[in-house]
DNA sequence: TAGATTGTTAATCGATTAACAATC
DNA sequence: TAGATTGTTAATCGATTAACAATC
């Protein structure tokens, strides 16, 4: 993991990829795969992978391929996952509601250890084993629980005061699910996940695959 | 809005948040922006954004910038969202509610014109202003109802199935919320949100800032 | 061993940035 | 007009793909 030089965007979000991919190869018992096969899988170029890969360590076996189990421990520790970090939910509106029960969360290995919410008819009811409790309190639990990772699901009007609330209370990193510019200091890492960009990219293409076919022919451009 | 040739990927994925930053503008009674204010709330050179809208056609004026209202027409256009199609929300858990609660989906301007789910006790349950209705009439409803996009938000091991029926259906695209590698015919666009994709490549950032903090010094790599 | 597949260097491709003439 | 800002061409930068020697 003595990565020394920047890793490009495009490999960081290869790698949950990645990740994921060989997850499901150890859930078949498949105990070794090479960049050829897990290319396939997910339609990404062998030379692409092996490249990526090369970047954090020498994983593979020459004339063999990656033993799954290994390169799925390396991969994870090389995402941070093996940390547990602590993360913390603002806003239990719909989203909020479908984030706190995402399985997905716990099963990367964070623990949702907050649940917070301005309205009192929220606070105090239960979400899967925790309890709402007020964004009154949001410094002082953040701080108690060492939790390390924010996650914003309040409209949008609310959005850039709880990224400052959550900043000032020391969060580690954002996670934002509001359809804003959210101004952050820049040592604060943050993920915006803007769903109308999908939607609309996907329109877009929509809107001109019938006529124009050859925009989509060749090389998928999606995902 | 007759481009001829290829748009790339990188560009169409902007256009949806020069839209967006349009229509914030036009609620801000902002009449005229130049690239370089809307580089600046978007975070994206001016020359960039010149670039792309150029690809479409010439909106702007020399010496003035652009006409917020008819800019913000232009791209919603070439996002086809002037189209106002049909939507069909297949999968109505936490995430699937959420979903058919969003905002997002109407104020872009698609009608949510379905929604379906296989489990009894959800079936004929209201959501919103629809009622959800028996995944076994899929294909009917969406050749009835004229529904275009149809959204996956069902558990992983039904995602494919569920596509395969979409697409059987004559569906034009498809948005998958579901965390797989779905295969869908070439000529069907879809596009693939993998929440877990985001939530990783910030716990790398996590993991990394306090050590390498060079990794997201200049140029914030992240949106 | 022979065949397969990695890790890595070199070549290509595409996207971003810079520069500037055109013009409002 | 002078100043500002676009549209577009050229230069740079970075990422992907191809090729291949190393080696299991």
């Amino acid at each position: 993991m003595q990565e020394n030089l920047s890793i490009s965007k495009a490999t960081v979000d290869r790698l949950p990829r990645y990740y994921r991919c060989l997850r499901q190869l150890a859930d078949e018992d498949v105990e070794i795969a090479s960049s050829e096969e897990l290319g396939r899988r997910l339609a990404i170029n062998p030379e692409q992978i092996r490249k990526d890969l090369a970047l954090f360590g020498q994983f593979g076996k020459k004339g063999v391929g990656y033993y799954v189990a290994e390169l799925k421990e390396s991969i994870g520790s090389i995402l941070g996952l093996d940390q547990h970090w602590n993360v913390a939910i603002i806003g239990m509106g719909h989203l909020g509601a479908a984030l706190a029960n995402y399985q997905g969360i716990t099963r990367l290995g964070f623990r949702l250890a907050a649940i917070f919410d301005v309205n009192p008819v929220v606070i105090g009811t239960r979400v899967g084993e925790r309890r709402v409790e007020d964004i009154a309190y949001l410094a002082e639990i953040i701080a108690e629980r060492d939790i390390r990772i924010g996650v914003i699901a309040v409209p949008a009007a609310a959005a850039q005061d709880v990224a400052d609330r959550l900043v000032a209370a020391g969060i580690r990193g954002i996670w934002n699910f509001a359809p804003v510019n959210l101004r952050v200091p820049s040592h604060i890492p943050f993920v915006s996940e803007d769903l109308s960009v999908g939607l609309s990219s996907l329109s877009y293409y929509l809107a001109h695959v019938s006529t124009d076919s050859h925009v989509l022919s060749d090389k998928n451009p999606l995902i």
